[in-house]
DNA sequence: ACTAGTTTAGAGTATACGCTCTATTTTTTT
DNA sequence: AAAAAAATAGAGCGTATACTCTAAACTAGT
C-alpha cells in the first residue's frame, strides 16, 4: 500500500465519520482536512471535491458489501432461513457504517448522476441477489412454489425493506440497537411466513418467537 | 386572506417547486425571492430563514394530508380494500408533490430537531391510523383475527412502504408514473392478501388481478 | 548520493450564501 | 385626510466555501 493510498482511506474514513455526524451538507472538504490534521491543498491532490469523496466511499461500500454477502452466501448457499437473516443483518450493519449515506441517499443521487449510475447498477445487483435467494430456498424447498409475478413482488418488499429499515427508525426518532435491529428482521420474517413451505413451517415453528398465522 | 398570508403561500408554492426541482441545499432564500420576483428584504420579513420555510411547507403538507385522508376514510370509514388503496394513492400523490421532502426527510429532521419533533408526531398519528385502519377490516371481516404483536408488525410494514415507494423508485431509476405507482399498490395488496378472510379472498378474487397464494 | 517523481503545506482568491438594515411604498385605522 | 401599521425594495456586509497555486518536503530508483 503506497503511501498515496494510505492517505486516501484516511481521508475516505475520516469523511465517513464526518459525514455520518452532521450530513454532507454541513461538512466542506476544508474540515474533512482539518480533522485529518492535513492541508487542503494536500486533499485536493488525492480528490478533486467532496463529490469524488462520496462516490469513493460508495464504491469501497459497495465492494466491501458483495465480498460480504458472498462469505455468509457462498459455504451453505442462500435459500434458508439463517443465510437470510445473516444477510439481513449485514446489511443493516453497512446501512450503519454509511449511514449518512442512506440517509441522503436521494439527494445525493438526484445532484450527482455519475454516482447515480453506479447506485442504480448496485441495486439491481442486490434486487438479483434477493432474487435468487428466493428461488433458491424454493428449490430447496423451504419456501413453497410462488408464481413469477408474485416472487417478483415479493423481491422488491424484501429488497426496500431492508434498503429503508435504518432510515425509517431514524426518522420515527427510534434510535438504531439491537432491540430496533431485530424489529426489522421480525418484519423480514412475517413477510416471508406466507411463502414458507409445510416442512419449512414445521421446523421454524419451535426455533424462533416467530408468530404463526 | 391577508396580503401578507397572500406573500406567504405564493413564498411557499414557488418554494416547494425550486426544492422539488434542484433539493434545498442547492436553493437558497435569495434563489425563491428572485424566482418569484420580491426581494430578499421582504422574505425576510415573511420567514426568519430557510429552515422555517420547510418547516412551514411540512405544516400544511401534514394539515391537508389529515383532512384528504378523513375525507376518504371518513364516509364509509376505513376497512375495506377500496378505501386503503385510495389511501395509498393519496399519498403517493402527496408523496410526489411534496418529494423534495421525502426525498431528503432523514437529513432535513437531523439538521433541524424542531422539524424532527413535528416529523415524529405526524409520524405516530399515521401508523395510528394504519392500526385503525387494521383494526376496523378485521371488525368487519374483510380481514381475519391477527395476535396482536404480528398486526403492530404488519402496520409498521405498511407504513414503510407507503412512506418509502416514491423513494424507493426514485433511488433505483425508475421513474413515477401511473404503472410504478400502480406496482407499489400491487405490493401493498400482496402485504395484506395473507391476512384475508374467506369472504373477503372470495370477493377480491373476481376483481382486480390479485394473485392468488 | 543524485535526481525525478510524488506527496504535502499553507497562503490565497473569487464567489456565493445567509442575512440585515434603512428607506420607501402600500394598506389599514381612525 | 392624516396617522399608524404593514409590507416591500434593494443595497450591502461579514463569513464560509470550494478550490488553486507555488514552494517545500519526502520517497524511490539508479
Amino acid at each position: 500500500m503506497s503511501k498515496a493510498d494510505r492517505t486516501k482511506s484516511r481521508i475516505l474514513e475520516t469523511a465517513i465519520e464526518l459525514f455520518n455526524d452532521r450530513g454532507t451538507k454541513a461538512v466542506t472538504t476544508n474540515h474533512i482536512a482539518a480533522a485529518l490534521g492535513i492541508s487542503p491543498g494536500n486533499l485536493y491532490y488525492h480528490f478533486r471535491n467532496k463529490e469524488e469523496i462520496i462516490r469513493a466511499i460508495f464504491v469501497q461500500m459497495h465492494e466491501v458489501g458483495v465480498s460480504e454477502y458472498r462469505e455468509i452466501n457462498d459455504p451453505r448457499g442462500p435459500g434458508n432461513a439463517a443465510s437470510m437473516e445473516e444477510t439481513f443483518l449485514m446489511i443493516q450493519r453497512f446501512n450503519w457504517r454509511y449511514r449518512f449515506f442512506k440517509r441522503e441517499l436521494a439527494a445525493l443521487v438526484q445532484s450527482d448522476p455519475e454516482l447515480k449510475a453506479l447506485f442504480v447498477a448496485s441495486h439491481r445487483e442486490h434486487l438479483a441477489m434477493v432474487r435468487q435467494a428466493i428461488d433458491a430456498s424454493i428449490e430447496q424447498g423451504f419456501f413453497r412454489e410462488i408464481p413469477l409475478h408474485l416472487r417478483e413482488l415479493l423481491t422488491e418488499q424484501i429488497w426496500l425493506m431492508a434498503l429503508f429499515w435504518l432510515n425509517y427508525l431514524e426518522v420515527g426518532g427510534e434510535e438504531v440497537t439491537e432491540a430496533t435491529l431485530a424489529r426489522g428482521n421480525e418484519i423480514l420474517r412475517t413477510m416471508m411466513l406466507p411463502y414458507l413451505s409445510e416442512s419449512a413451517l414445521r421446523s421454524v415453528m419451535q426455533g424462533s418467537g416467530v408468530h404463526t398465522l
